[in-house]
RNA sequence: GCCAGGGUAGGGUAGUCUGGUUAUCCUAAGGGGCUGUGGAUCCCUCGACCCGGGUUCAAAUCUCGGCCCUGGCCCCA
């Protein structure tokens, strides 16, 4: 037997209809904002992902060669692939440009709880304002757009600027090290790699950079920082907003590429693999060939998102089962196409079962039986049986309808 | 790449320690009895030891390797 790749999944109806619904929701949350979507290829030249993260990005990447000699890989984010799409198709598209996507991403790593090689993410950008109110709607729309899912989750916000402040004497490759320990809050490795620099004096400042809680703290701590404004007018639109978050100085997002206010967002119930949500401001589009145009972003894991929510079952159609003997077929099909024409879900069998059996079929999986032997097809009525309750009346199909209709509302 | 625990019909399981009958039970699925009112019952059917090597008269069982799953580490654009 053909098993499937490893760390890909296959999805039944009924989980399919979960996604969809969670999906849906949160589509409707940015939707509100004025992001509408995009859509980029599942494969990009490779060299899209390399400029943007280096090298080694290479090994968790599918990666390959096709007909022609090209280099591809198969996505394994959309950022850089809609910053492209961007300076292709929508440089000189008034600013600013809202997108947003749902799309399947790959990335050659070892699968666990929440982590598959074949991963939806759900996000949006913000091309080309840079301004406060522009980092903080980004922040917003992924608060309300998780919210909308009904999974629970923190929000922490932070700024790169107060961490590059105090690291602004280190070589970049050596700023690099540091943020890399001070995201993981390794603050042993942090110690030992500061002291082999000659450093040590900037421990205690990052430490306490990384654990202070307040603004007037991280000033304090961090100094005159440039864009002292810009993030208090940030922090101050979130208030008002209504946002709920925390402050954290110590994210790094472990990216070059970031250039200012960075936020995460972590489900309560998951395991290790408990980031469902990471973005910032960030410079992109220069890498690229573009305009060094001013962006900020988001991404949404959609899996974990769905690992958290758990198997709360969607809201079930409500199913009409058609059931017919062979004199009442004809009519009976004529019925089914309006029960269709309502909007209502309505299947026949298939299986040329005689009328008791179709009806015990129907009972384990529709809410209404709809039958249709000799008599109604004469009489060009139908009786309509409840599965639940087990009443049953003879009705015009219209009323049927009607009846079925009502049912879903109450 | 590393560590731990796993893998028996579509799903859930017993059996594995201590090798030995036709691999257990539940459920699901298909058919039949019935043929205008169901979920019952009865009968029948379908369907599995992850793959490969080794040990043995004999392997689901012991052993080695691989694949895959679950969780953790690492990494995480």
């Amino acid at each position: 037997m053909i098993q499937k790749p490893r760390g890909t999944r296959d999805f039944l109806p009924d989980e399919m209809e979960a996604r969809r619904s969670t999906e849906a929701k949160m589509r409707e949350a940015v939707r509100r904002f004025g992001y509408r979507e995009v859509c980029t290829p599942e494969f990009e030249d490779l060299e899209l992902f390399t400029l943007r993260s280096g090298e080694g990005i290479m090994q968790e990447m599918y990666v390959f060669e096709d007909k022609g000699g090209r280099k591809l890989a198969l996505r394994p984010e959309i950022t850089a692939a809609v910053i492209r799409m961007y300076i292709n198709e929508a440089k000189v598209a008034p600013k600013p440009l809202r997108w947003c996507y749902f799309a399947d991403c790959f990335r050659y790593e070892r699968p666990q709880k929440g982590r598959y090689r074949q991963f939806w993410q759900f996000g949006a950008e913000l091309i080309g304002a840079d301004t406060a109110m522009a980092d903080a709607e980004v922040i917003m729309l992924a608060s309300e757009a998780l919210n909308a899912t009904g999974v629970t989750w923190d929000l922490k916000v932070g700024h790169l600027a107060f961490m590059r402040n105090l690291l602004a004497g280190l070589e970049p490759a050596a700023q690099r090290r540091v943020m890399a320990h001070l995201d993981k809050k390794d603050f042993e490795g942090l110690a030992a790699t500061l002291e082999g620099m000659g450093k040590s004096a900037l421990n205690d400042s990052l430490t306490a950079l990384v654990e202070c809680r307040t603004l007037k703290e991280a000033f304090e701590i961090a100094g005159a920082i440039p864009e002292k404004d810009r993030v208090e007018q940030t922090m101050a639109i979130l208030d008002a907003a209504g946002v709920t978050y925390s402050l954290n100085f110590g994210i790094a997002r472990g990216l070059d590429y970031y250039t200012g206010m960075v936020f995460e967002g972590f489900a309560h119930n998951l395991g290790a693999e408990n980031q469902i949500l990471g973005g910032g401001a960030y410079r992109l589009a220069h890498l690229f060939g573009g305009d060094d145009v001013a962006s900020c972003g988001f991404a949404i894991g959609f899996d974990r998102v769905m690992v958290s929510l758990g198997d709360a079952a969607p809201a079930k159609d409500t199913i009409a089962a058609i059931i017919c003997t062979d004199e009442g077929r004809s009519f009976a099909l004529a019925v089914a196409r309006q029960f269709r024409a309502a909007g209502i879900r309505a299947e026949m069998d298939l299986m040329a079962r005689g009328l008791g059996a179709q009806l015990a079929r129907a009972s384990k999986s529709a809410d209404f039986a709809v039958v249709i032997g000799k008599r109604e097809a004469d009489a060009g009525q139908v009786t309509v049986k409840d599965l639940h309750s087990g009443e049953q009346k003879t009705l015009d199909p219209a009323a049927a309808v009607a009846e079925v209709k009502a049912y879903r509302t109450r």
